[in-house]
DNA sequence: GATGAATGAGGTTTCATTCAT
DNA sequence: GATGAATGAAACCTCATTCAT
């Protein structure tokens, strides 16, 4: 799995203009989709010339990706250095919401990009992307439940992947949720309320409660 | 709001070509998505000229909305019918979860195209198309989680509709990742099984646990 | 020189048909014109099928060389019925500039699809149309300008062919400039006066000035 | 009223390139009309290729308004050149005529292009391009009529306003008869000449005889 | 005679990619 | 290294014309 997308050219360059470049293709790939993203306006809005723009990156896909992986890394990023604390998992998920939350505001390209990959269609793009994306970010999760499990702090019955997996549905839909067009709408006649009115602390809340009781308590035999 | 995308020739035409098309069209959608979508082999592979797909629709896009309706209402229809029985919620949240694995199964596509929709860039575009969709489906969800909730079902502390939006965020990702590519990788990667050998079941009693504790129980004082 | 552009079906129908289907075809070529216009619009406007149009004319053209047919036949029986008075040339003229005048009014798409074959770009249908729209108008003035001379109503030094010419070039551009939309805004520019409040009695009044003039005196030995 | 319907890039290149498309460009809209044309053909003749044309243009309109602003600004500079001279108005209009002769000679698409314009139907497009052509047309010959007027030249009861749009019209028929395939074929039929047997000397002559007579005799009292 | 569903060639426009300078 | 002019395949869409019923 070779992460790197770019040609050597890219190394080379000052990384005022690298963060540019990428800077720019993650905001036009965000905002229009792959398709729609037009790498001409890219390279014209970094400031450099198209010719250039191929000089660092054989293909459009190639860009794409790099951007991706830069993307993907911030986040990534962003979660281990929460999930590194020694705090206990529930902790851990209200910072993560909170993180969320204001990722959302700050680094919504991101987020929107991250949604972009997961409707990919080419199945081998699509497995490439999951990896690339998902592989640390599912171990973290994972073993951070895992550890919960072995101290207690959670129910014993759970399955440490599968509850990493659910949690890790419900932070990714908050994000989209905040940031993405669709889910934005989507979340708006979920709750009701108009866009900008929205009480993101109350959002927040209510998904704490629902992620902390379906953490920790076992169902007992009933009726009901 | 007005569902209809097509021209009146449309509804003139014989029940089994209606179906033709829309098949092959939501096919060719879910697949390759709108941008790389191509009308003319839409047309082809349904048997019809390209001069005749556009006696039925004015647009490329109105093609794609028409089957998004199409795909959609069907979601939807099995979604009333699961919904509408006087089960209790947490019986109706198994049927649902299981509802999801077979649709998974037979109608992936129409999952695949609502897939599509949710990375909708286009502002205006995404609106519609989240009102169409979702405006429905989240009165079902919030309905019965009132009606839980009014008979003591359910914990009282919970918003209904926020509780509705969790569970079809759950629901969502859980259809997504039997059906998409990148989704489908994605949870490759937390169950650590390969496709093809997952076991659906256990994903779908561990989510049910998931949800079960979610919406039963309620935090005591403690110092968790 | 063969003016029938029809199928021998479209003598069998009723009138009112026939009618129609000129009416409707001329309001389409006039307001489109050729290239712009659709046949099948024709047709649905006529309130016959597409099919029957071909049953009528073998092509698009057809159809519109009987439109012509048509209209030009009605803009030069109406001229003939003017001219065949016993008035001095001028008395017809001036009749003429008011025929123009209410012609604009009541018939302006015959003088719209008149200026739709002005512009005619292949040369044998150029000539064809020339032929069949010019040559029965040009005699009758050829005709009057000449008897005109040989009563002495006129100066004496006048070709009648050229008079003739430049006379039906006043009244040709001055029905343009009461119906057509580039010579409106044109007339609109020169007078200075914005549409709708154009005085046209007033221009009718010095054109005949002008043409009277023309017609009349003969210059004499001056430095002027 | 913006003149510039290029892009940038067409600002840049050679002035022999942008001579030649523009060349090749006004030679297609003459001949073949609006819809007709096809820009494909005028980008293989300009020897250019189908991408970078619309990197110059933004739409075929935009190249044939290109084309018009051309075309009609060499029109209108070689009207203003035989206007500005002292002489008096019927020494111009001589000129104006001889000049309208050889531009038919040798500029024969530029009043092909000017008759093409002058059967524009959409309304906007129509008043556009009447103001961009007519405007400082109409203003010379008003002026140079309004200063003979002045000046005791001319018959002191014209207005110069309509005396003016007549003396266009003559003008403008004059030229197209020249050079458009209809109207050729009309002067043919008017005089009863073949084409290229034209004694165009003749036709002037008679005009001049025709446009001298209008503008300066005051019909007196009579019988007539 | 009458219908209108069906065809498909052809035109406009976009944009990833190349390459001479 | 850097430029950006140039390419051309490919997609959407229109509409004159055909033909089975």
């Amino acid at each position: 799995m070779n992460l790197n997308h770019h040609k050597e050219a890219f190394e080379r360059i000052s990384d005022e203009r690298r963060e540019r470049i990428l800077e720019i293709g993650i905001e036009e790939f965000a905002s229009k989709g792959y398709e729609k993203a037009n790498i001409n306006i890219i390279a014209r809005n970094a400031g450099i010339s198209i010719g250039l723009m191929y000089k660092y990156f054989a293909t459009k896909e190639d860009l794409f990706l790099t951007c991706i992986t830069r993307g993907m890394r911030f986040l990534e990023n962003t979660l281990e250095e929460l999930m590194q604390s020694r705090d206990k998992l529930l902790v851990k998920a209200e910072k993560l919401l909170r993180a969320a939350c204001e990722l959302s505001m700050k680094n919504a390209n991101y987020i929107r990009l991250y949604n972009e990959i997961t409707a990919e269609k080419d199945g081998k793009r699509a497995v490439m992307l999951a990896r690339q994306v998902e592989t640390s970010t599912s171990r973290i999760y994972i073993t951070a439940i895992a550890q919960a499990l072995a101290c207690g702090d959670v129910r014993q019955d759970l399955d440490p992947r599968l509850f990493a997996f659910f949690l890790d549905n419900l932070l990714m839909t908050l994000q989209f949720s905040f940031t993405c067009e669709y889910y934005r709408e989507r979340l708006k006649i979920y709750t009701g309320v108009d866009v900008g009115k929205l009480d993101e602390d109350e959002i927040v809340n209510q998904l704490l409660k629902f992620i902390e009781s379906a953490f920790t308590f076992e169902k007992q035999p009933s009726n009901f």
